[in-house]
DNA sequence: AGGCTTCGTGGGAGCGCTCCCATCACCATC
DNA sequence: GATGGTGATGGGAGCGCTCCCACGAAGCCT
């Protein structure tokens, strides 16, 4: 009798079971059970003799087995609504991930990642999430009229959003401070004496857009300066947009001195319309962005910005979405993280 | 008797299962099965009723219990090894991820992201895998002698690499030409009168580098231009070491007046070493890259470089996997995509 | 000494599905 | 009219696990 792996007929190693490992340790299948999740109510002994025959098997546990009985998946869904192509321009979302997976991967959750494009895939996330696929979903990018999100709230999985539908939003969120971030970098084009100061905002179904929008207003309100149509231009933080609604604010008001863009790639797009229209920056008319993302660093001149700490968004995010999977609760996480002004010569 | 929905004793309405269905339909399980996998011998009649009570129930089938008896998982996992951040630096890693996911959306697979930073993660990793725990492997920015590969190699298990570890790579695989991109670009600083030009290697633990190497070295010669060890210095696809090693070529060669970097990142890396050193760009050295990742359109100046179409790479890496995975061969298939250099005012 | 917990343990039941085989109705054939 | 397909169908068995209950061996109290 040799310790040869059992095989199939096919000559496949046959993968250990239980079962198996209980028969090699001579003990019950429910004693195997309990040292394999470290349930407690097993003897010092068996434990060890389990141990050894699981490492000798090199046993691994079937998952399906598991979620079969247990109905739970031991996954979650990292949901990227990506219109466009803002997942390859941004890294944010790519700093999301990297958050996220460095925090689950201390657990042995899984990771799916799901890229919402078209209305078609949404319609295929939802009843995705209907099946109960998942042990909790994780959604960026967030729109204030996402059925998804009605959806989530709905069938009460354990959700929790990078940013958030509004000010009163019902869901667990992790967001960054955008209306402060947004006030300090709207101070700042203040101090450096900027007086005619404009900013091109993000998408107002956005609370990000709206928050970054307030914060722009309550900086000028603060220090007496007026708040006018005029100086607001809407855009979707896009660099395209960026560049068309900057061209056009040269052309409304040619007396303009600062602009606060909601986002780098749109402060990008800004750059391109005072270098075309002749205008120096900072000398002429100084730009401030937000995100602080990699771009930042290699415009001309290198941006000024609002740094939000993305990868610890991420992070949050998942452990959140950890306890409210482990600890299931009426009550809803709310964290906001601080933002930073990162000076550049743009501003 | 009401239409109203099973409840299990905590209220939460019941998923209902194949047999609910079978009930419903006034059919057995094995023609509701039949049904939802689409199996031939049902008649017309049979499926319609079976249709109506799923759509009636809102049924969902169980994926555990699927899997659990076919032992397939119905999911793919995409590998990144992301030393150090350049995950968040490099959009080439979103837009692979971006082709292969929406690859995938229009098949029921799902996508599980791992990300391997440390050995540890590895480790975990390589049990990972030997749990079969995935029908199939992607994996992108292969190093030579990457253990995993071995891993996978022994199980098993369908794979398809994102570039590949050698010309002779055993495993199905999917890169673009990497030597003839280099040579394109080196071609072109030749054309436009560059005759001592230096090249910032990628890492020669991986093939994408060596070949980019080999690519500038072909350029050199097929114009009788001497290859020579001073004009070649290694770097590591990152900015900080293109920042590095062009200033010390500078020191070396002050004679030099063309640059290939092997990626864009080493591109502005070397950029900004050129500025601090006075030298103009393209005047007295023209600079290429390799990568168009988004950096490329705002350095100062814009960057010429060699565009590899990363979003259709992923998608074919998909695509591959989906086919070995539905008919496994001992053939492995080797995709080679082109690139295209792109001209911008750096070169 | 007898009854009481307490602890460790084994193993039956069952999760929801697919696979496969036995069955049956039906029709064509000799 | 008996025979042999043929195609549709129902349902048993079993995938590998967790849950839970029953059981025996100690240890504790009165």
């Amino acid at each position: 009798m040799t310790h040869a792996t059992e095989r199939s007929p096919e000559g496949r190693p046959a993968r250990p079971t239980l079962e198996a490992v209980a028969r090699r340790a001579g003990v019950g299948r429910g004693t195997v059970s309990r040292v394999v999740n470290g349930a407690p109510g097993v003897s010092e002994q068996a434990r060890a003799v389990v141990e050894q025959a699981i490492a000798e098997l090199g046993y691994v546990p079937n998952r399906a087995a598991r979620t079969l009985v247990t109905s739970r998946t031991d996954a979650v869904a990292l949901v990227i609504p990506e219109t466009e192509s803002r997942l390859a321009s941004e890294p944010f979302f790519a700093q999301i991930i990297r958050g996220v997976a460095s925090e689950l991967s201390e657990t042995d959750m899984q990771l799916l990642l799901i890229l919402v494009r078209t209305d078609q895939e949404r319609t295929r996330l939802a009843s995705y999430l209907s099946g109960h696929r998942v042990d909790g979903v994780l959604m960026v990018s967030v729109r204030t009229d996402d059925p998804v999100l009605d959806l989530l709230e709905r069938i009460g999985v354990p959700a929790v959003l990078g940013g958030r539908r509004s000010l009163t939003e019902p869901l667990s969120y992790v967001d960054c401070d955008n209306r402060g971030g947004a006030q300090s970098a709207v101070r700042h084009l203040v101090r450096r004496g900027c007086t005619r100061i404009a900013t091109i905002t993000g998408p107002l179904g956005m609370e990000a857009g709206r928050s970054r929008l307030l914060g722009y207003r309550q900086a000028l309100e603060e220090v007496g300066l007026p708040y006018t149509e005029e100086l607001v231009v809407h855009g979707d933080f896009t660099e395209e947009t960026g560049h068309r609604m900057m061209a056009g604010l040269l052309r409304q008001r040619p007396d303009l001195d600062g602009v606060f863009a909601a986002s780098d790639l749109t402060a990008v797009g800004a750059l391109r319309a005072l270098r075309e229209a002749g205008r120096g920056v900072p000398d002429d008319v100084a730009v401030v962005g937000f995100d602080d993302s990699s771009v930042a660093r290699h415009t001309d001149p290198p941006l000024t910005t609002v740094r939000q700490p993305t990868e610890q968004m991420g992070r949050t995010m998942a452990r959140l979405l950890l306890e409210e999977i482990a600890a299931p609760s009426r009550t809803h996480h709310r964290v906001e993280l601080p933002t930073e002004l990162v000076l550049r010569a743009s501003a």
